[in-house]
DNA sequence: TCTTCGCGCATTGTCGACAATATGCTTGAC
DNA sequence: GTCAAGCATATTGTCGACAATGCGCGAAGA
């Protein structure tokens, strides 16, 4: 599934726009490796085209901070530090506790039994030991996703899912993601959604920013363990 | 003040950045009307340039969401609806809260004492019956700027002052922001620093939060209102 | 008179080439 | 041997021109 707010249609008209989506998926993929250089001529021939539509997509990509760009030096893929990876979380939390609080209020309830629905697939995959499978296949992000279409806010589902949800897989990508915690992100997410079909959104917002809150603390203690064995 | 996150030097290297700033200006503050047809050739001569560094910038014009762009037919200056702002409103709610939180945690005295500097000004004003300047000068932008600055989180510095508060002052330059709000709105800030001195981040958010709630219900009194009027 | 088909025009999308700037390598001097 | 200056090269920034698509006007038919 393409994670982004507007279904877009699987060619899009202008080369532009289907090559600022295949750049999108190489960088958070890692097939473009983080820091790398990115050269106009070498891209552009690579992909057939000119550096005219390359560029207008080089934009797109900027303003999406997946690389960043020196007026007359060039472009490289960003390099996610690790304090930027927590700023990514807080930031999250904010706006997904918000998100999970709106969908509270106004998702519809075919739209929560269809969330539940998830979360029993979810519940089935863990349980048969293939919970490698629901991170890796982007399960949790999967959730997210939904709760917050479920906002019914699009400019918020615009932010998280054109640019935080990407910068998190990228992530993802980058260090090959064996978290152990799929099982109380799990029992998290239920109780997320519990909160949502019993249309109580101040406890939804709250149990949200935990669970986001809780994630953002395992990332930094892999952090700190993987500098520790560095 | 320019409102933005990196301070960027007043002649930036590239055209298609020094064009971009100059349409943002010329949309935000109404010079552009919304809703009209932006043409590539006529802005090019305009401006003296050619297409290609244009159509870079309004790949970023289009990426802020300030214009929308249809394949083979054009961009178009957004409209702000009734709808859109409310939403903004919700976003900065969350993430203006989640800034008040972190400006209480990590804001230097120095800065907290240059807040309250600023506030005196403010209420200086609005004493001496000044505060349409208020408002007009962007005075209550500044304060929150300020805050999202304190915060430390660069990316959602970024978010906010990138391309939220440019919307919201679109909004004001588009209908003539004549609010009796300012007297309650600058008590309403008074508080929320007073909280941020104490270090007290759940406070603070609690607190901006609810003032940001109060302008987004104030808001929405002057829509209904405008639309009673019609 | 209204509808519809088709042509012409304007605008957008794309391309290749030129100009300007940065990088790195070589060469010379100390 | 090391540092600095200058040049060569490659890359970025910009431009003008061509191709493709969409829009509007006019003509023809019902």
């Amino acid at each position: 599934m393409a994670i982004t707010a507007e279904a877009l249609p699987e060619t899009t008209a202008t080369i532009a726009d289907r090559i600022f989506d295949k750049l999108r998926q190489a960088i958070v993929e890692g097939e473009i490796p983080p820091g790398s250089k990115i050269s106009e001529p070498v891209l552009a021939a690579r992909f057939g085209i000119s550096r005219g539509p390359l560029r207008e997509a080089m934009r797109r990509l900027e303003s999406s901070s997946l690389v960043e760009r020196k007026p007359n030096i060039g472009a490289r893929v960003i390099t996610l530090t690790s304090a930027q990876l927590l700023e990514i979380y807080v930031i999250r939390e904010a706006l997904e506790g918000m998100a999970a609080r709106l969908a509270a209020e106004q998702m519809s309830d075919a739209a929560i039994a269809d969330l539940k629905r998830l979360l029993t697939q979810h519940r089935k995959d863990v349980a048969q030991e293939e919970w490698q499978a629901y991170f890796q296949k982007e399960g949790d992000l999967d959730f997210h996703f939904r709760i917050v279409q479920g906002s019914g806010n699009r400019r918020l589902a615009t932010i998280l899912c054109n640019d935080l949800y990407h910068l998190a897989r990228m992530y993802r990508c980058q260090f090959g993601m064996k978290s152990d915690r799929a099982r109380d992100a799990l029992k998290e997410h239920e109780l997320v959604v519990d909160a949502i079909a019993e249309r109580d959104g101040e406890l939804a917002e709250w149990l949200m920013r935990r669970h986001i809150r809780a994630s953002r603390k395992a990332t930094e203690r892999r952090l700190a363990a993987m500098r520790e064995s560095l």
